[in-house]
Formats: structure tokens, sequence, C-alpha cells
DNA sequence: ATGGGGGCCTGCCGGC
DNA sequence: TGCCGGCAGGCCCCCA
């Protein structure tokens, strides 16, 4: 799915649609995507005021005018598309919804914001705003990577002891939340760190790379605005381009690109999921 | 508590 | 051309 930074990408292009506006219309197209939709949501949220549009991790949040929050996620294959956006756009664009459209927002404005979802691992929910902390998805969430919470000391010790990978680490949302599978094969890579390490295994000086790289990969990815692989698109459509800066992720066989390395790109499976490294500069811890 | 694997879905791509 | 296996940006759940 869209990691950190591409959800946050499709926050920004959800903003002036969406913030401040008013949802005259939620038309649901089924039942629910990963689960079932709450009940009476398309009703409960018909008129309300989106006051705020957030982001927490992989969920985009918007803030109602009812006490309510939306709540999305985009799974793997989740897309947000924007219709009929121009300011002064009066006019519903009364196109007959795509495949996999399952959630249509038809705005005050004119604009119409559709989720859609091949997949349907992606997810919709409404829920009172004064209950956010409890809200199960939300309430095991570790630290945002961007955020002050995030340092190389607070990591040490969230991993010490620890026995599984650093990449199955990174991936586990408890630990860091936002992070996926692309960018924790970048992180590892920048920092120059086998995905295969320890978690508690590894030294101070690494995790402070480590941290430093995280860091600076999402913002170099939200800069670009987001990575968009095959299925996923920007809300305004258009493709993002920092797929084409990914020195690991996806290039098995292909030569390392750190200066000076001659290493070749490998592809391992952990926990089911593919990672991406150079056996050459990445050190084994 | 922690770690691994299965399952959820559809689509795409490469090999035969 | 078609069919089939493998793979895909995520996360919940169950089991050891």
């Amino acid at each position: 799915m869209p990691e950190l930074p591409e959800v946050e990408t499709i926050r920004r292009g959800l903003l002036p649609v969406m913030a401040g506006h008013v949802i005259t219309r939620l038309t649901l197209r089924r039942a629910g995507l990963r689960w079932p939709f709450p009940s009476g949501m398309a009703d409960a949220v018909s008129g309300a005021r989106v006051t705020l549009l957030r982001r927490r991790a992989k969920y985009i949040l918007a803030d109602l005018d009812r006490g309510t929050t939306l709540l999305f996620h985009m799974g793997m294959s989740g897309r947000i598309l924007i219709d009929g956006a121009a300011p002064d756009a009066r006019h519903h664009t009364n196109t007959t919804p795509a495949k996999h459209d399952h959630a249509i927002f038809d705005m005050e404005s004119g604009a119409r914001i559709t989720f859609n979802d091949a997949r349907r691992f992606g997810m919709l929910d409404l829920f009172e705003t004064a209950t956010e902390s409890n809200q199960p998805l939300l309430a095991s969430l570790g630290p945002e990577p961007l955020g002050n919470d995030l340092n190389a000391d607070w990591l040490l010790a969230r991993l010490s002891g620890r026995r599984s990978p650093i990449k199955t680490a990174l991936l586990d949302q408890r630990i860091i939340a936002g992070l996926g599978n692309i960018y924790v094969s970048e992180a590892l890579w920048r920092a120059e760190i086998h995905p295969e390490t320890l978690s508690g295994n590894i030294q101070p000086t690494q995790m402070e790379r480590l941290v430093l790289h995280i860091r600076g990969v999402l913002d170099e990815a939200i800069a670009a605005g987001g990575s968009s692989l095959k299925d996923y698109r920007q809300t305004d459509g258009e493709l993002g381009y920092f797929q084409h800066a990914f020195a690991v992720y996806d290039r098995p066989n292909q030569p390392c690109l750190r200066n000076g390395c001659t290493g070749e790109i490998e592809r391992l499976v952990q926990a089911g999921r593919s990672s991406f490294f150079c056996p050459n500069c990445q050190a084994r811890g």
C-alpha cells in the first residue's frame, strides 16, 4: 500500500477539496471493505463539514463537525480520485463509477472524491472523535517516524533484547508507525544495515544512522510526492516519481548504487515479505 | 510477550 | 492465444 509518504501525499491532495468543506452525500457501493462499514455511516456523514484532515501513520482522519471522525486506510491498492475539483465547479460529475469504486463523496463544492480499492484491504470507518485513543486500529500504533518521539536512544531501548530481524521489527506498526516494505528496505540500505540483523544487536552508532535515514528517505519521498508504483495514483491522478529513486527495492540482481560498491542487490523473504539489500555493503549484525 | 505463518482480495506479469 | 503460478505498497488473527 501506500506507505507513509504516499498517504501524506494523498492527504495533501485531499486538503483543498475536503478540509473545511461539506460532504453533501456519501455513496457506499458495497457493504464494506476489509470489514463491514459501520451501520448508518453514509447518513451519519452526509451533510457534515470536515473541520480537519489529519494523518496518523498510514491512516487519514477527517474530523467532522458532528463530533465524529472518518478514518481512511488505503490497504495495498487503495486510491483516491478527485473529479470536478475546480473552485467554481458547481456540477457533480455524473460519470458512471468505475470498477472498484467503493465509496463516493459528493462535496457541496461540486467536487467528487472516490475511494477505489481493487483488493479491498483498505478501510473506511467512522467513530466518535472523543474515542480516538480507544480505537483498536489506532491505539497500539508506535510513534510517528517524522515526529519528535522517535530517536536512536528510544529505538535502542525499544528493540533491546529483541530477536526479530530488524527488517521485521521496522515493519511492526507498534514499534514505528508508518513504515512499509519499500521504505524499510531503502532505509536499511542507506544505513548500511543487513535486514537480517537481530534488532537487539544493533549498535548505538548504527541506530543513529538508521533513524537518520528513516527520516531522510521519508522526507525525500514526501517531497517527491510519494512513490506511486503500478496501481497507485496521487489524488490528482499524476504519477509520483520517487519510485525512480529506489536504491534497492525491486532491483534484484542489479548493481548496488553506493559509490564504490561492487555488490549486486539480492532479494530475500522475511516473514513472508520481500526484502532487498546489498550483501556487500550492508553489514550483518 | 514475541515471532512466524496464513488469510484476506484482485490484477499483472512471465513462462509454458 | 490461454492458463497457471508467483508476486504485489498491509494488517489482523491464530498458533507456538
